[in-house]
DNA sequence: ATGCTACTTAGACAGACTTCAAACCAAGGG
DNA sequence: CCCTTGGTTTGAAGTCTGTCTAAGTAGCAT
């Protein structure tokens, strides 16, 4: 059930980024490099029982139902989150893989590239 | 001489993102979000000696030297590359405290937040 | 000085992004 | 069956972004 961490790169300052690896990570980045998004996948991934309803999510920003709404597909056509309609309410999750081959690609610097 | 980490904020799904740590870490991120600027700083950062000329990087791009330029400024602008110029050329090199701090907000979520 | 090379700045333009209002779909309750 | 509540989709307005060309600055060599 829980995912194999998918290390698609080495970290940024190993070796160069290959031009197609550059692309799909930055379609990763793009959706987290907003102060909403970032908010949201924060708020997400921290609620208690890992997940949250998008009725938590809207109250908290001074913007309309249908703005958060975009925000979060954005999120999820990323493939960060994940959506799941029970009855009357959505609620959505981190999906821990994404995340991770993010924090990888940021990992540490303490060792240079070999020359 | 090794930098200190700086840790802003905790891991993503630790506690929600304030409001001004949201602001601020989209700004780093934005930079990032770039297929081009990925691979510049991917490029820099893994460059013998850990820094590269502009020169080096301008050639692997089918771009123009103006459009490379506005890439380093950004990258520079958001705290992630510090430039200099000695004689003709202009050096790049990474901060590395800006890259860790992107590290740290998405280290792996072994253990999601306690209830 | 003059010219050449390396890089940056300024201005312009097409495309993408954020946001909202309005309309729409889904589920549950009279 | 209608109404209410929760979310999404659509369409449009204003802003921001990536790219180019043209022009400017900095250093080196003649």
């Amino acid at each position: 059930m829980t995912a194999v961490t998918i290390q698609c790169c080495a970290p940024i300052a190993r070796e160069p980024l290959s031009r197609s690896d550059a692309a799909e990570l930055a379609v990763m980045l793009k959706a987290v490099a907003d102060p909403v998004r970032l908010r949201l996948l924060s708020m997400i991934g921290s609620h208690p029982g890992g997940e949250a309803c998008v009725c938590d999510l809207t109250e908290t920003f001074d913007l309309t139902a249908p703005t958060i709404s975009h925000h979060l597909k954005v999120l999820r056509t990323a493939g960060l989150i994940d959506g799941e309609r029970r009855g009357t309410w959505v609620y959505y999750r981190i999906v821990p893989e994404a995340v991770n081959r993010l924090g990888a690609l940021f990992a540490p610097l303490t060792e240079p590239a070999l020359a």
